[in-house]
DNA sequence: CTGAAAGCGCTAACAG
DNA sequence: CTGTTAGCGCTTTCAG
């Protein structure tokens, strides 16, 4: 093995096994036809020159990179760490590489920069927005994308999420059946679907059960950030009649509203409960023990890799707009309070 | 812009615009003698299709895809997060795209097969450990690869950490000045270079300052999680002489331990003290405000990234070995304990 | 300053 | 079963 030469081609491969290069190919991609004695003499040629396809001539002729193009949001939120885990076990099991972008909101049109320079064959993006007009431009251009977690309504495109409406309305069924009456609400960005989701279904289900939400108990974060729920959480308890119960739209804020209970001296559950969403890891922890609701998120990343693989591969059928159930997850945030069946 | 037929080459950009495909070629890439007239005439006819160049086919050519693997291990250490996000942001400032491998130990194989088929112009990898003999392959095919975080001493590639032996004899130093005399040890795999200097030095800070470390109170988790953390930490608290402070080699791994305390009721500090390494972002909440060293992960990934840009334009020089320093960073669960200088 | 032409390394007909 | 041939879309000489 020469460590300084240029790598190995299918001609040098072609040239030690006395075959033509096609024939190369043909072994190298399983091709049925070809003489055992050939595809030996083949193979013995490629260990010797410890030779590998080159990826990105192969991707030129076939159209097709097995790059997939991951868009998420600040990695400082755990969830979205989780979502790639998965993700990336997915995408390795399929034969895909993932490809992920973090930084900025910059990030969702190197994307897709990245997509129409066919580096990547498709992109699952974790954070489209209403505002996301670029990404609007790129479905038009048959950029094969899947929306996953944040959707966004009437986009042409393979959408999945959980039912955040749903989970809204359980969290406020659960609230009002313990009994809590003064409730308290942390809301976040309202570009997100899944958020704008989530204060529906919370209303709604107060409404409907006849629990008024005062709006002086009302507090949206600017972003989702352990800080900012401590803030948030922070003035609603510092209010002369503070609520018995906040409900956060993510854990992490969340988290940090049951910091702000802590530096305050306050017990959680006994002083008020705490009810945050989405499960992540840390919210089982004792430190925090919290009530929350959980995303299917592993069928909801499988079910994307798969919806995207059937765009890339030409299947053509409707746009899929899914939408999963989730559990509520009670902790001792909420003294592990469960409503009879 | 037709939604249906194929994307415009450059061929179709020349047709519209009148000149030969070369001079598209040269216009996209700045190229500086061309007639400015014939420049605009090119980037009307590229407005006009919507064009962008196919990344694979210039990837062929130039043999530069501008992708960079990166290899993390675990997601769920939010070390990792953290660090991704920050390389991202370097890599996207240098006009370079992050591919991440991170569910398995499969990974690395995988991140240096796309490296192998010139899918990745180059690799960062921060989980190298002295097992990863296929590491070692590839790096002797030249294969750009810097090592950052754990490193392998010996190797022939560009090696990026902290001083974690210095990090680790810090900790020493401080608790033993604040007069801690029985201390516990929670250790983790030996397998990563990070862990083993990290122990070498609190041990050899701990001897040269004739402090004992009971071999009864060191433990080893056999992975880094906040469950290993819980459950070590409870057998060191459950010892009849339990110790006055607890090292634990990496944050997760405390926090871990700062819940077991919790569980049982201690408090920390009063009960004993708390120290971990990273300082990953949950350290500093008040739930764990716990006392932890700080690598320097900016100037780290930053650094990282331009050597192996070094390495990818070709720029030959000796393989270099930077260690940079640390610092500690005290927080409550020490106390706030600062020694007079 | 611009066009023609030669490939990069591979896959996929098409002959034989 | 195997070799020959024709490109994929681009960059880069080399002429003019």
């Amino acid at each position: 093995m020469n460590t300084n030469s240029q790598p190995a081609t299918s001609r040098d491969i072609a040239r030690l096994a006395k075959v033509s290069q096609a024939t190369v190919s043909r072994v190298l991609s399983g091709h049925p036809s070809v003489q055992p004695e050939t595809r030996d003499r083949v193979l013995a040629a490629v260990r010797q020159l410890n030779y590998r396809p080159n990826g990105m001539a192969r991707a030129m002729r076939t159209n097709r990179t097995g790059n997939i193009g991951v868009v998420v949001s600040r990695l400082a939120n755990p969830l979205y760490p989780q979502m790639l885990q998965i993700l990336g076990q997915h995408l390795a099991e399929a034969g895909l590489r993932m490809m992920v972008w973090s930084t900025s909101e910059a990030d969702e049109m190197n994307a897709l920069s990245a997509a129409r320079e066919s580096l990547v064959d498709g992109i699952i993006m974790t954070t489209a927005t209403t505002n996301s007009s670029q990404l609007y431009d790129a479905l038009k251009l048959n950029v094969p994308v899947v929306l996953i977690n944040r959707v966004v309504e009437g986009w042409p495109c393979d959408q999945l999420s959980s039912d955040n409406y749903d989970g809204g309305r359980q969290v406020a069924d659960y609230l009002v059946k313990a009994g809590r009456r003064r409730l308290g609400l942390i809301g976040g960005p309202a570009v997100a679907s899944t958020i704008r989701d989530r204060l529906a279904g919370f209303r709604d289900g107060l409404a409907s059960l006849g629990v008024a939400l005062d709006p002086g108990c009302c507090v949206d974060a600017p972003m989702f950030s352990h800080q900012n729920g401590f803030a948030a959480a922070s003035a609603l308890l510092d209010l002369a009649d503070a609520p018995d119960a906040i409900f956060c739209v993510n854990d992490v804020l969340a988290l940090g509203a049951c910091d702000a209970a802590r530096t305050r001296g306050l017990n959680v559950p006994n002083d008020f409960w705490l009810v945050g969403y989405d499960d992540i890891e840390m919210s089982a922890w004792p430190a925090f023990d919290l009530t929350t609701v959980r995303q299917p998120l592993t069928r909801m990343t499988a079910d994307a890799v798969s919806l995207l693989q059937d765009r890339i591969t030409g299947v053509m059928r409707e746009h899929s707009i899914k939408v999963l159930p989730n559990d509520l997850m009670v902790r001792g945030s909420t003294a592990g309070f469960r409503p009879a069946a």
